[in-house]
DNA sequence: AAAGTTCTTGTAAACGATTTCATTCTTTGT
DNA sequence: ACAAAGAATGAAATCGTTTACAAGAACTTT
């Protein structure tokens, strides 16, 4: 009896109805008379009837899931959004597909595939860094990016990078800081040249000296947070705050200096970008710049469906609200000197 | 002409051949003539025609996706092993759908529900709280435990829990510490007592007294380490080290521990299990046990995918080898009192 | 009571591949 | 030179749905 599994065939048979009338029980229940609703339902219910997805995306052409281009799976700042989106992609009967593109030879490659490969209803982009060439597809699917964003007029979920950025020399200023540093994520990615440019602007504007050699490139990552340390160690001109385009790199920094015998904040301010759930928990605690992340993939998922919906190509941008979280990390500059 | 996207139909057409040749030079070149082969593979990229997965996968009675099941997508450790199982899935044609146990309201449910929806070719369960009940559906699809696993004889990927916690209890006790705690996981979960276990029997066989008010209950987060720390901090008679059954409660109760003064490792020794990436970036650099996550992730999905292939519903089970690491968060016990 | 409407339902044609089976064309062995 | 075996191809069925279209039934409306 539960041998094989039921079909849509079975299921009228049992019933007593065409399959197109099991079809639209399920599916808009409310043109089919009621009586026989209930009969296919019994029969959906005695069969244990599930229709099967792949027979049905195939009649109504599409694929039903998405796909989510980001650059590192491991990186726990990502696998938030990722379940933002998938809070809203779920429910709404789409899978949601990852891939890895540093794990294969060429990022534009495997994004120039999933563009033509109609192997999924839209995509949700994560990586900035990707080359915006093989958007020019004409048939491709509908493609929203969070966080970073390309040149076009790509629907995108960002939050406010440059005010970020703002918001921490601000906060430094105040505290009396006049020798800030910046140590930045990878050159070329779009976060980097916002924070950077908000970095830059924010300086001339409450009237500190921008000295290049006081910003440093990392590539978000611990490991160059710590790269960055031991260049902070062996200058000789040192800043005495710095703002981290990533709380990684705040992170490795802070454990570097702290294993140099430096004390933070006492001798040195930093304050991170991103509010990941470990700083809050660091000795000391980080203050940082909060991207509510669950969020940002919300927003970004609710888009994408809109446009699969609608049929567009284009659509909105969102921006979302970043906060200041103060915490213990930055302090007034040392007195001595 | 490139307006619609081109089908099996169309590459016959311009290569003057059948759709069961077409069909033919793409899965098996061998069994078609040299010369129609590259008729065909010139109208594919004249056509740029792409088979429809979703067409290929009804008529082939299958889903080409499998599904890992976890209980927190968020959660670094996991993604790790989502890495690892990516690796593996991508090139060999699955997708890989992830889906949040905690997210829903009834994880049992949930994976009923995938068990018998037959939306996926297999499944990967990351979450070891699960109820193995669902797992007695006639047809149901392949299905690997990894990490943690269930009392049936599914096939999993797991660690030598017990082994690392009896190395903690040797570290420790080869520093000369006699007061030795313990922070759990979540009771229930099969980690959990299975370190538990080892660490109970690693202390009688170094003959030290085993204190159950030093056993501590956590839930593997880290504010479970810092609310753990808490307790640590009200006890009158403290163990002076203390075994961790992840790095996540490691890392809160370092945190809360110093912001209350205490120094590690010269007033308390710790030791967590993992080895997520951060660790080695604190101060002190964490001791710990490491799980090659990436290498569980790789081995989960080449089981999986070999019993997808042959059709087994049973298979080998995989025992990963683990590795003491040993940084500056464990020293010699304080040689006050 | 005839002529329209409005509701329900069924018939059958897609959707785009894969694969069995039969057919034609080559080889090979004797 | 002829039968038998082998290689390469095509015709058509099939996977399990959804949905356009047609048709019958049940109501209105005049």
């Amino acid at each position: 009896m539960d041998r094989k599994i039921a079909t849509i065939q079975d299921v009228a048979k049992a019933a007593g109805v065409s399959t197109a009338t099991v079809s639209r029980t399920l599916s808009k229940p409310s043109v089919v008379a009621a009586a026989t609703r209930e009969a296919v339902l019994n029969a959906v219910a005695e069969t244990g009837y599930r229709v099967n997805t792949t027979a049905s995306n195939l009649r109504r052409q599409r694929t039903g899931s998405v796909i989510v281009l980001l650059p590192n799976i491991a990186n726990p700042f990502f696998s938030q959004i990722l379940a933002g989106l998938a809070s809203v992609l779920t429910p709404a009967q789409y899978g949601m597909l990852i891939a890895d593109t540093q794990s294969g030879p060429d990022p534009d490659q495997l994004l120039a595939h999933y563009l033509t490969s109609g192997q999924a209803d839209g995509l949700v982009l994560l990586d900035g860094s990707l080359s915006p060439d093989a958007l020019e597809h004409p048939g491709r699917p509908p493609v929203v990016m969070a966080c970073e964003w390309m040149g076009r007029d790509l629907p995108s979920v960002r939050v406010e990078n440059g005010r970020g950025a703002a918001m921490a020399v601000g906060h430094f200023a105040q505290l009396g800081h006049r020798a800030i540093g910046h140590v930045t994520g990878p050159r070329g990615n779009v976060l980097t040249e916002e924070r950077l440019r908000g970095f830059r602007e924010a300086m001339v504007s409450v009237g500190l000296p921008l000295r290049e050699d006081w910003i440093l490139e990392g590539d978000f990552s611990m490991d160059s947070g710590a790269a960055a340390a031991r260049v902070w160690l062996a200058m000789k001109d040192r800043p005495t705050a710095l703002f981290f385009s990533s709380d990684e790199m705040a992170v490795g920094f802070l454990g570097a200096v702290q294993r140099a015998g430096i004390h933070v904040p006492r001798e040195l301010s930093i304050v991170g970008f991103d509010n990941i759930e470990i700083v809050q928990h660091l000795s000391p605690a980080l203050t940082t710049i909060r991207q509510p992340r669950t969020q940002i993939g919300i927003r970004a998922a609710e888009l994408l469906l809109d446009m699969i919906e609608t049929g567009t190509r284009t659509g909105p941008s969102d921006v979302i609200e970043i906060e200041f979280i103060r915490r213990d990390s930055a302090g007034p500059p040392p007195v001595s000197r």
